[in-house]
DNA sequence: TACTTTTGTTAACACTGTTAACTAATTGAC
DNA sequence: GTCAATTAGTTAACAGTGTTAACAAAAGTA
């Protein structure tokens, strides 16, 4: 059945070339430039052989948007692994998530990107809840420590997700060569938020 | 000159009904179903004709973009006139600004909207400013009556924006049946944000 | 009346996503 | 080895997009 496996590989490979494809124009052109016939035309296909891996555009932005996800979650993970406090923890979080952004742009656009309606996909992905369920824990754990149980851990989850992507989303917009730096916009509004929380 | 003056007004009603055509398509399909075609069939014309009143399909969603920017320093103005204290301000300032988002969500959406390469177009904009200017305003007369003169205000601006941003944006992204009441998110950040500069 | 300008139309160009219909190559069964 | 069946890949089309050149008809002006 080695036939059949070399076959199986070429397929995969095939897939790949698409993604890879895919990206190089996303990243070179925006997303807006991504089209089938340009993919096809970069991996030398005619254009249904796209079609024969994904089952259309969408799903090749959805993969990269998961990918995004994926990667998010790995930072965020990292993030907490490295901090000890509960404050700490929020804060390299933060950091980790700002750094996504600006090291990752293109997918943060297409994770975050409004008026295009595919809210229902990623919020049923596991990619997403992971993502969520970082930061819920860090600070369910923040509240307890603290002795704050009166405090709703899932509205402070939202507020810091919102503070989060609102820094983020305001910075990628006024697209003034972004610096990796990080934002003290970002320290100063996860200052205020922490305090409101934690001793 | 009467009929010249009739002509002009029939041109300016023609430009008013694309207008009206195009934000009856926004409304009831979103942003990505106009189309200069479709505007044209409902304003009863051939598509060339759309041209004479716009140069292009931008100049279309520029026109509301502006007019977002527009409605949301009327609303802001309104806002803070109702205020006395700066701390009252800026929380009526962050409230009508929830509230315009809720209120025109299609303007909301293409004002804000990431992926869409327009910004330079926005950025200059007086309609733009003029909001900006605003909440700077406020935020000056909050750190000089409260004697923080350390405290950057253009800093402060942009962690409330941001933090105002982030809200919308994650609440119209959950395209969970947006509710027009005060979102306890909103109450939970800005009272942090307050607090990190006025006593 | 004859000329010019305005107003509007049709039809095309170059794209987009998507798919039906077809061909050529490869595989599996006899 | 031959023949049918499957697979891989193609071309060409449909329906839609923004945009514009070329043209016709109506209206205004000399």
């Amino acid at each position: 059945m080695t036939i059949a496996a070399r076959k199986l590989r070429q397929q995969e490979e095939l897939k790949k070339s698409i993604l890879e494809a895919s990206w190089e124009i996303v990243v070179s052109e925006g997303w807006a430039a991504l089209s089938i016939r340009r993919i096809a035309e970069a991996i030398e296909y005619s254009v249904p052989v796209v079609y024969k891996h994904f089952e259309n555009k969408d799903a090749i932005v959805e993969y990269f948007t998961l990918e995004g996800f994926r990667l998010l979650a790995k930072d965020l993970t990292a993030a907490v692994d490295n901090q000890i406090c509960s404050k700490g923890k929020i804060q390299s979080i933060a950091q980790a998530y700002w750094n996504f952004a600006v090291t990752h742009q293109k997918h943060y656009e297409i994770m975050f990107g409004l008026g295009i309606p595919k809210c229902e996909v990623v919020n049923s992905a596991i990619e997403m809840k992971t993502t969520v369920h970082i930061m819920i824990s860090v600070i369910e754990e923040a509240i307890a420590k603290n002795n704050k149980k009166d405090v709703d851990s899932l509205l402070k989850f939202k507020t810091f997700w919102s503070i989060l992507h609102g820094i983020v989303a305001i910075e990628l917009l006024s697209n003034t060569a972004i610096n990796q730096e990080p934002s003290p916009i970002l320290k100063e509004a996860i200052d205020g938020y922490i305090s409101s929380f934690i001793n």
